[in-house]
RNA sequence: GGGAGCAUAGCUCAGUUGGUUUAGAGCAUCUGCCUUACAAGCAGAGGGUCCGCGGUUCGAGCCCGUGUGCUCCCA
């Protein structure tokens, strides 16, 4: 079969991908190998592949793969999230397309339209990663609102709250205006804001000055319930305990004072609303003051608001600082830029409210979980995120867990008409517990209209994808819980990382996973992170069509290492499309030798058989180290750099036998082998042109996917060095020809200066054909009309058969020269040192000694060169 | 305001309890090559005050202090 010029994964991704799909290897059960596990963090139904699920899955594809070929039991499970805000925002819009406001429709008519929703869109993100080589026990999928799994999280929720860890309370929280709900304080996103400071004249009752308050927010100040200053400010000790009047509204409040508020800050005059604003509420607690709530749920003002009522907040901000200025209260405004919080879903200011909501105490529940992290029973890559996760659970505060929407997990609380309530899996059981609560019987009963947090949810994930909560004990999950490997993005560390290890404890009695792996955030090259207002975020799937999904897996892979940003470039995909390229070529030219093996002919090729075989097993022990250690992104550089160099340019150049000249057959097989062996390595990186090349090599009944990793002997080093010798020789000679402007076709005769001959005999034939010389030869003096390099500690006399310019060699020598001198000055100046031999370790002094006495047998080898050319 | 992290070649990064060659790689650059696997390639080369300053040490890219710049988290 004719080979393409270049490698094409179009087809080839999708046909390696439904045959190992045919073959289940991605499908796993429970047997008596050791199992490794990863759950997949669930994307939202909402979700579209991007960069950062790129690099998050490939990098759970590549511990998988490689977890596989070491004989592993491996299980990835797949799975959606549902996003309640996301996804309640999507049917929303899906809805005014159609006419239909959420309004108009009853709670199941909503929920149904927000399945049909679900059913459409839900899956794409997962079909996705099928196109990036995921290889995921698809069985296994799961959603955070299948049956068995809401059932979980309504049982979690009865329980939690018959242990007194959850309850209902007026409190505090951040109000979505838009989504119309309440958020926790990890949804909600602090970003720098320009902003105005309104400075405002407040009338004194009984003075002619008025106090002067500065305010971001002038259209609160209809909830204003009293001016509060520092006890200890002179400006103003002489209000203490009298009264102002709010501008426009001119309601009466009291100047109180309180240690609180900064002097500096402002006029140092604070007003205080403690409807909308949490410091404000904390005073208003402390100093019992009225609550005003000047706003409607959906951010206008509302009738306790007196004027603009229904208008919206930010409006209203603009007209009544026209309207304070007209009416002589606005004093001046000046520039002032602070943190504002925004909805992480919707991107509107989030709205500080007093609202009724379901809470989770924090405080007993994350004392264990920060414990199994600190002593490490979970592992943290890179360990710098302990140091963020134990400031957050140290300063833990509770969870808001109800939302205020209607697609999740319904909150099962029950209440009659009078405002009581119980919490129970189902009304049946509420109504029980009615009666033996209350004493009421057959009591009619309403459930609360609110569902949880998404993440009330997903923190079960580990385990209730087993089912280990709706089917405990059960097969699966005592097989693969606890998982091994989370791989997460560090911006979850609290959303959801922190609690799961929580929910694990808390119901498996045991950690959900021995270590968390956490990726970088994937940016621009430009180093800003990918958005859509940006438009900087590339199309991946548009990507995988043009590149494939293992140039785009190696353009990823090859620069993000552990916990760092990553830079995303298209340069880097174009270097692993050519990667291939390489590997296809290399294919090439073995194939080409196919028609031509025999075993007639001599194998001179021994030490580059030897050498190649040990520098495959050093390579592949460190792979394995660097695995360990979560250096992805370093073992993919070492395994490149071996393909690449080691094997394409220096082996494959040894081997490979003349113009149409026969191969020994031990040499074709042995490269075949290396060949294999090679793809196996890079397999869990790039698993499809691997898997293409181990079926072109040779005839094979099994696949690359599932093959066992054989164990590699330790390496012989007297074979690397050498190795390294030939290749300082070659590249060495390359350099005079290069320089001399010998052309490639012209031979080279080569006279040998050294004290080991046997060495350079041992490589002679690879030298001959790489450095294309008529003749080697050994020799004790100087070749007259040659051209002198030093190489190493050997000298080396070049003749050709055009007299070469001999002029530039002495700059040459005497460079290295010069540099050697400065080498030995340092060298000895440590030696000479009497400190330094009293101090240092012997084998630092012995390895001291070595250098000296290296560097002084170079020179004196080029010293001698020097003095021949005078 | 509190805390964390980072700063090494033009770019992206390695540099593993301080000694391994007066610092390494990939990409980019330059020079020469369309050499029968590969020009998406081959062969070679150049390129660094390891952010500044001070300290510890026989010895510092690495440890300590301090300054500067950038990034992130929390309030």
């Amino acid at each position: 079969m004719e080979l393409s010029k270049n490698f094409e994964p179009q087809s080839i991704d999708h046909k390696w991908y439904s045959h190992w799909l045919n073959k289940a290897y991605f499908k796993s059960t429970p047997d008596d190998r050791t199992p490794y596990t990863i759950v997949m963090p669930p994307p939202n139904v909402t979700g579209v592949l991007h960069m950062g699920h790129c690099l998050n899955n490939t990098i759970q594809d590549i511990l998988i793969r490689r977890a596989r070929m070491m004989g592993y039991n491996t299980c990835w499970v797949p799975g959606t999230d549902h996003a309640s805000i996301a996804t309640e925002a999507k049917v929303v819009a899906m809805l005014r397309e159609r006419g239909i406001t959420k309004s108009s429709l009853s709670r199941d008519e909503f929920l149904s339209y927000a399945w049909e929703w679900k059913e459409k869109y839900g899956g794409i993100i997962l079909q996705q990663l099928k196109k990036l080589g995921c290889s995921l026990d698809w069985d296994r999928t799961t959603f955070t609102m299948d049956k068995d799994y809401y059932d979980s999280v309504i049982k979690v929720f009865v329980d939690l709250y018959q242990k007194g860890v959850i309850y209902r309370g007026k409190r505090m929280i951040n109000w979505d205006v838009k989504a119309l709900t309440a958020l926790s304080d990890e949804e909600v996103i602090r970003k720098e804001t320009k902003q105005k400071l309104y400075h405002l004249k407040y009338t004194v009752e009984g003075s002619d000055s008025p106090i002067i308050v500065a305010t971001v927010r002038p259209e609160t100040i209809m909830g204003d319930s009293a001016i509060c200053v520092h006890p200890e400010d002179e400006r103003y000790k002489h209000l203490h305990g009298k009264f102002a009047f709010v501008p426009l509204i001119n309601r009466r409040i009291p100047i109180i004072t309180d240690e609180y508020v900064t002097m500096e800050f402002g006029t140092g005059a604070l007003k205080v609303t403690p409807a909308h604003d949490v410091n404000d509420y904390a005073l208003g607690e402390k100093h019992q003051l009225e609550v005003i709530d000047v706003f409607n749920d959906n951010g206008t003002l509302s009738e306790a608001a007196q004027i603009y009522v229904g208008m919206d907040r930010f409006e209203v901000r603009k007209k009544i600082a026209v309207e304070l200025e007209e009416k002589g209260f606005l004093l001046k405004t000046e520039e002032y830029t602070s943190e504002v919080g925004y909805s992480e879903r919707t991107d509107v200011v989030v709205e500080p409210r007093l609202s009724l909501q379901w809470w989770l105490s924090m405080k007993d529940i994350a004392t264990p979980a920060l414990k199994t992290v600190m002593e490490e029973e979970i592992k943290f890559y890179p360990p710098k995120f302990k140091n963020v996760y134990r400031h957050w659970m140290e300063n833990i505060k509770d969870w808001c867990i109800s939302r205020q929407l209607w697609w999740g997990h319904r909150i099962p609380a029950w209440y009659d008409n009078e405002g009581r309530f119980v919490v129970a899996e189902n009304e049946f059981e509420a109504k029980k517990l009615f009666e033996s609560q209350y004493g009421i019987s057959n009591a009619s009963l309403k459930q609360d209209e609110d569902c949880l947090d998404t993440w009330f949810s997903s923190w079960l994930w580990p385990f209730e994808v087993f089912k280990g909560l709706s089917n405990p004990n059960n097969a699966d999950v005592n097989y693969y819980y606890p998982t091994n490997t989370l791989v997460t993005a560090p911006d979850i560390i609290f959303f959801w990382v922190a609690r799961m290890i929580m929910a694990g404890l808390e119901y498996k009695k045991e950690i959900p996973f021995k270590e968390v792996y956490f990726t970088g955030t994937v940016r621009d090259k430009l180093g800003r992170k990918m958005s859509k207002s940006l438009g900087n975020s590339p199309d991946l799937l548009g990507l995988i069509d043009q590149y494939g999904a293992d140039a785009t897996r190696f353009g990823i892979m090859i620069a993000s290492p552990a916990g760092n940003d990553i830079l995303f470039d298209e340069a880097a995909l174009e270097q692993g499309r050519n990667f291939n390229n390489k590997i296809w070529n290399a294919l090439k030219l073995i194939k080409m030798w196919e028609g031509r093996i025999s075993s007639d002919i001599v194998n001179d090729n021994l030490f580059a058989i030897k050498w190649f075989e040990i520098r495959l097993a050093e390579v592949s022990l460190e792979v394995d180290s660097m695995m360990q250690q979560f250096r992805l992104s370093e073992a993919l550089k070492t395994i490149y750099s071996l393909i690449w160099d080691d094997f394409c340019s220096w082996y494959l150049e040894w081997i490979k036998p003349g113009f149409e000249q026969p191969i020994n057959s031990e040499v074709y097989n042995k490269t075949i082998g290396f060949f294999t062996d090679l793809m196996q390595l890079l397999h869990p990186f790039m698993p499809f042109v691997t898997e293409e090349m181990y079926h072109q090599l040779t005839e094979r009944k099994d696949d690359l996917c599932t093959k066992l990793y054989e164990i590699k002997a330790a390496p012989d080093n007297t074979v690397l060095q050498i190795g390294s010798l030939l290749k300082d020789t070659i590249s060495g000679l390359r350099d005079v020809r290069n320089k001399q402007q010998v052309k490639p076709k012209e031979t080279i005769k080569l006279f040998i200066q050294t004290e080991n001959q046997s060495t350079y005999q041992e490589i002679e034939n690879i030298l001959s054909k790489q450095v294309n010389t008529s003749e080697i030869g050994y020799t004790q003096e100087t070749v007259a009309g040659s051209f002198t390099t030093v190489i190493g500690k050997d000298k080396f006399y070049v003749v050709t058969e055009q007299p070469i310019d001999t002029g530039n060699q002495k700059a040459g020598l005497e460079k290295e020269l010069n540099h050697l001198i400065g080498f030995l000055s340092s060298v000895e100046k440590k030696l000479n040192n009497e400190k330094f031999v009293q101090n240092a370790k012997p084998e630092v002094i012995a390895l001291e000694q070595k250098k000296k006495s290296d560097a002084e047998s170079k020179i004196k080898v080029i010293e001698d060169a020097l003095a021949l050319l005078g």
